[in-house]
RNA sequence: GGGCCUGUAGCUCAGUUGGUUAGAGCAUCCCGCUGAUAACGGGAAGGUGAGUGGUUCGAUUCCACUCAGGCCCA
């Protein structure tokens, strides 16, 4: 075969030449600037507009910090069902959303002006503070725009919601209200993990795993007397000194057996298992009691001097959660300091006492620890106990210990009054609404309705600043209302609405306006809690939709479709969040379908921390692997499983991306020599006769992509897709392509040829509109060129093409599975050249198929010369044989080795062309320059030259081969090697013209 | 203590009505190919499918229990 080109090769078709090797990021660049410029997403939102809606919520973002690649698993799926569906042919909202309010900005404020406390802030003034958190969030809400953009996201950036808007804190206040005639909202009165220094509780669903440290803290062992009982003592245990101040009771397991122990010249109780670890012999063991026993035993306290405790009596309780795995057996009991305490307090009707002020502070009545730091008493509460001859000894004791997920203070547990909605009734209602949802994966109902069986009332107040202002107006009397809107404030205001207006409903402005007491007349003041932020965020599919203003617009969107967000978390709250809000609203799930997706990690599994230093963020991924490539690792992921993300799994992913780069250059690069006439003169793919086997095969392989393809994204479930489009890139580089290359190189402009130009063209093009929603950049380069530049009647942008569509009448399964087992047994045969040691250059007489008996055999007839092809043999004899044993594999191959002089010449001449080939490359050649070849070598290689002389020719284009000793005129490149063994001196010379 | 998830090759992971010989990529070793070329291909090696028991003609798959890791709750 010979490869003669045409010489015109700037007289092309309109396709533009391919660089050998993408550059992503350079592309992607290029590509938004199109866009840009070309308005392609305004195109697209108006070519779908009024049509079949597909409705989607984009759970907000807090707009805190710049975006890590952790953020972009999300936005990916997000982007990726988006625009699947537009290219389906659905209108869409496209709204972007921006979570805003709360501690988590705060915090970051605080950082900035180097706050230390909430009088830092107080003293700062309020206003601007919160002027400062707007700020903030503005900033990076509109870094993350950008980094967006860059990722490949279509949003209508312009439309963004953001939670701090009078819009979304009104629709809040709405709901607040239904809670409140429903009766659900309630102050209460409870024991909370306790942030100190941003001097605010956490809610239950803020104390998240992260919100644990590994920490040692000092493990006190201590004595109570006993009343009554002479040197009689309890034993017992803790890890918080300072709680002991605040001790009113000691509590025994009723079940377990505890020990009258005498050691030195005092009696110790204390459980029995515990006794050989706390203490060392000698000893003496007076009595065995069960727990119940000990109960009513009466105390005098470690802290009895201090005024808060006047008239305690401290007594033995009994408690069922008392474990004998550490301590003593005897537990400390502090209801004022500890929520299991405070549980058992109530029951036991056992005094409460609090110690600490909102900041960490003792509080009057403590006597000498008042106006201290809870932080910094240990040592001197230590001091204390021994001089009391209390302490017995101080033990370091490592616990897992939460700390505020925000700013990392050990917390402490406080006695505090709170905001609350009631989720008695609530509860099972929200259970119905979650089911009413598909979860992808299943187990997130079950996760859901675990969460919503065990979780406890709503605490919605935060004692901070920069918040939805909780409408909540309570009177010195004692009674409370709620406020459900901007109007009803207006209309009930009495004081302080000049002050107000023309501000958002934020502290401190809207503190100024004062209601009067339907009770008792009196004026009346907002409580100065803020709102839990996920009101804010579990109102959105509400206050988005213009729920309260443009109700034929909300029963439009509403519920939504599709949701998908990162699953840990979530459960408890933006999912329970939305579903809560939405039961209450309108007694239904807002959402029909959500996908959540696992964690992002790094490329050792360790979690991405900015603390950490191994967060990579959005734009440095983007610009050193591409966009397209991160998108393709995260849509490939299960959604189940962790991602460990980093450059190594990128350049993978590279490598298999730059496979069909290499397809879709190929193409490119002959078409412009060959100039087809690609779209004008199609083949009927289903009728064809021209279309070859493998012609048909690669189109039934498409087909069944597609098909595939559509299924699985229809059903959100996008992981088969990427093996499946990765697998056919593999089957039309590895086979269709390779089979087929010299098909291309024929000079004649025939119909074969041409068959396989369009057979490839139409892969190409229907790929690349299928990966349009995944790669969207590439997708983009690829059409630019292998579309608009040849067929300006196409859509301009491969995102306002239709999605393929597959035609089942194409796909030939038994066509594929023969095409598999070719490629099998072509496997086979390679793998016994290996084992005989011939290389596949050197060509062999015959290979011997043997097949079972069973089967079709006439089905390999087509592909005969395929193998004969593949494995270089001159015959290929198909044997049937009879194999009963099951376990021996269906198909095997033997070649023959032996080698006669004419195989052995062949071997010779494609020996010889190789080197040449690799000559032309050297000396710089072009691929359609023609040479002459001098050469001076053994006899042996020079009769197997002479019996393949036109062969040789022909392949490395060359008018002549001549035999020559001396200096050759114009020589190009004179090179001494070896053939085969046989020595050459190969010299090229160029002809010119 | 309760719930959920995971456990497959050295590493990262696929694998559905239960069915011949459990797959891929990376890494390793050997070889090849060569005008798609700083690319690519083939082959080898690598597995008690976490463990035990059960259902079944047959279990990586279904069930029970155990172990290990992760997450949630208490």
């Amino acid at each position: 075969m010979s490869k003669k080109f045409h010489k015109n090769q700037e007289n092309s078709n309109g396709f533009q030449p391919v660089p050998p090797k993408p550059n992503f990021p350079e592309i992607e660049h290029r590509i938004l600037e199109f866009w840009e410029k070309s308005k392609h997403f305004e195109k697209l939102r108006a070519k779908n507009k009024g049509k079949k809606k597909f409705s989607f919520l984009d759970g907000p973002i807090t707009a805190n910090n710049p975006m890590g690649v952790h953020h972009a698993w999300g936005r990916t799926y997000k982007d990726l069902f988006q625009r699947f569906y537009a290219m389906l042919g659905y209108d869409q909202r496209y709204q972007n959303g921006f979570d805003c309010q709360g501690l988590w900005v705060e915090v970051e404020v605080e950082r900035e002006l180097d706050f230390k406390s909430k009088r830092d802030i107080e003293q700062f003034g309020i206003d601007k503070f919160v002027e400062k958190c707007k700020e903030r969030v503005l900033k990076y809400s509109a870094i993350q725009t950008k980094q967006s953009i860059r990722l490949g996201q279509w949003m209508d950036w312009d439309n963004s919601y953001y939670t701090m808007s009078d819009e979304n804190n009104y629709t809040i206040w709405y709901f607040l209200k239904k809670c409140y005639e429903h009766g659900w909202i309630y102050k209460g009165t409870d024991v909370m993990p306790w942030c100190a220094r941003c001097g605010t509780a956490l809610s239950e669903h803020e104390i998240v795993t992260e919100g644990y440290r590994e920490l040692t803290h000092p493990g006190l062992y201590l004595r109570f007397p006993i009343i009554g009982k002479e040197k009689e003592y309890l034993f017992v245990w803790t890890t918080t000194p300072w709680t002991l101040t605040s001790n009113v009771a000691a509590a025994v397991h009723p079940e377990i057996i505890y020990v009258k122990v005498k050691k030195d010249d005092a009696i110790y109780y204390l459980a029995k298992s515990r006794l050989p670890i706390l203490f060392e012999k000698p000893y003496e063991v007076l009595a065995e009691i069960p727990g119940k026993e000990l109960v009513g035993l009466t105390y005098q306290g470690p802290f009895d001097e201090l005024e808060a405790q006047a008239g305690v009596i401290h007594r033995v309780v009994a408690w069922d959660e008392v474990s004998e795995t550490d301590g003593s057996g005897i537990v400390h009991i502090a209801p004022g300091c500890g929520k299991e305490d405070f549980e058992l307090g109530k029951i036991e009707n056992l005094a409460v006492i609090a110690p600490l002020d909102e900041n960490g502070y003792f509080l009057p009545k403590f006597n000498w620890l008042t106006g201290k730091n809870v932080k910094e008493v240990n040592e001197a509460i230590f001091k204390d106990l021994e001089r009391k001859r209390i302490l017995h000894k101080v033990e370091d004791y490592t616990h897992r210990y939460p700390v505020c997920w925000r700013c990392d203070s050990e917390l402490v547990f406080r006695l505090v009054d709170e905001w609350f909605i009631k989720m008695d009734e609530l509860r099972f209602q929200i259970m119905e609404s979650a089911k009413q949802v598909r979860w992808i994966p299943e187990f997130g109902l079950e996760r859901e309705l675990d969460w919503l069986t065990n979780m406890q009332d709503w605490c919605i107040s935060k004692k901070r600043y920069w918040g939805l202002a909780l409408p909540i107006y309570q009177c010195n009397c004692g009674h409370f209302e709620v406020i459900g809107g901007k109007e009803e404030l207006k209309s009930k205001a009495v004081e302080g609405w000049d002050k107000f207006e023309g501000h958002t409903p934020h502290r401190p402005w809207i503190d100024e306006v004062k209601i009067k007491c339907p009770k008792c007349g009196a004026k009346t003041q907002r409580i100065p809690e803020v709102g839990n932020p996920w009101l804010d965020a579990g109102i959105v599919p509400f206050s988005t939709t213009r729920y309260l203003t443009d109700n034929k617009y909300w029963q439009a969107w509403f519920p939504f479709d599709f949701i998908t967000e990162c699953f840990p978390g979530q459960f408890r709250n933006w999912f329970y969040a939305i579903l809560a809000m939405s039961t209450v609203l309108e007694g239904k799930t807002p959402f029909r379908t959500l996908l959540g997706h696992a964690l992002v990690k790094d490329e050792k599994g360790e979690d991405m921390h900015k603390s950490a230093g191994n967060v990579i963020w959005i734009e440095e991924a983007a610009e050193k692997m591409g966009a397209d490539v991160m998108r393709w690792i995260f849509i490939g992921q299960n959604p189940t499983i962790n991602l460990n993300f980093g450059y190594t799994v990128a350049r993978e992913t590279t490598r298999k991306l730059l496979t069909l780069w290499n397809v879709y250059s190929f193409f490119i690069t002959y078409a412009r020599i060959d100039k087809p006439q690609i779209g004008t003169d199609k083949p009927q793919m289903s009728t064809d006769k021209t279309l070859s086997v493998l012609d048909r095969w690669i189109i039934s392989r498409l087909n069944s992509m597609i098909k595939l393809v559509r299924e699985r994204l229809m059903d959100y479930d996008p992981v088969p897709t990427i093996r499946e489009i990765e697998r056919f890139i593999d089957d039309m580089s590895l086979w269709y392509v390779r089979r087929n290359r010299r098909r291309f190189w024929k000079s004649e402009d025939d119909k074969d040829k041409l068959t396989g130009y369009h057979t490839l063209y139409e892969c190409l093009m229907k790929l690349v509109k299928l990966i349009a929603p995944y790669m969207p950049f590439l997708a983009e380069e690829l059409y630019q060129n292998l579309v608009v530049s040849v067929d300006k009647k196409q859509p301009e942008s491969v995102h306002l093409c239709d999605y393929p569509d597959s035609d089942t009448t194409l796909i030939d399964n038994k066509l594929e599975a023969e095409v598999a087992l070719v490629r099998e047994l072509v496997s086979l045969g390679h793998a016994a050249r290996e084992k005989a040691k011939i290389k596949v250059r050197q060509p062999l007489s015959k290979a011997t198929v043997f097949a079972p008996k069973t089967n079709d055999n006439k089905l390999l007839e087509p592909y005969i010369n395929v193998i004969k092809d593949e494995l270089n043999v001159k015959e290929i004899e198909l044997l049937e044989v009879d194999r009963e044993a099951p376990q021996v594999a269906k198909y095997s191959i033997e070649i023959d080795t032996r080698l006669t002089p004419e195989l052995e010449n062949e071997g010779f001449s494609r020996e010889l062309v190789h080197k040449v080939q690799n000559l032309r490359k050297e000396a710089g050649f072009e691929v359609t320059d023609r040479i002459r070849l001098y050469y001076k070598t053994s006899s042996r290689l020079e009769t197997a030259i002479q019996a393949f002389k036109s062969y040789i020719q022909n392949e490395i284009l060359a008018t002549e081969l001549l035999e020559a000793d001396r200096e050759v005129p114009q020589a190009d490149l004179t090179k001494d090697l070896r053939i085969n063994g046989e020595p050459a001196k190969l010299t090229l010379s160029k002809i010119r013209r």
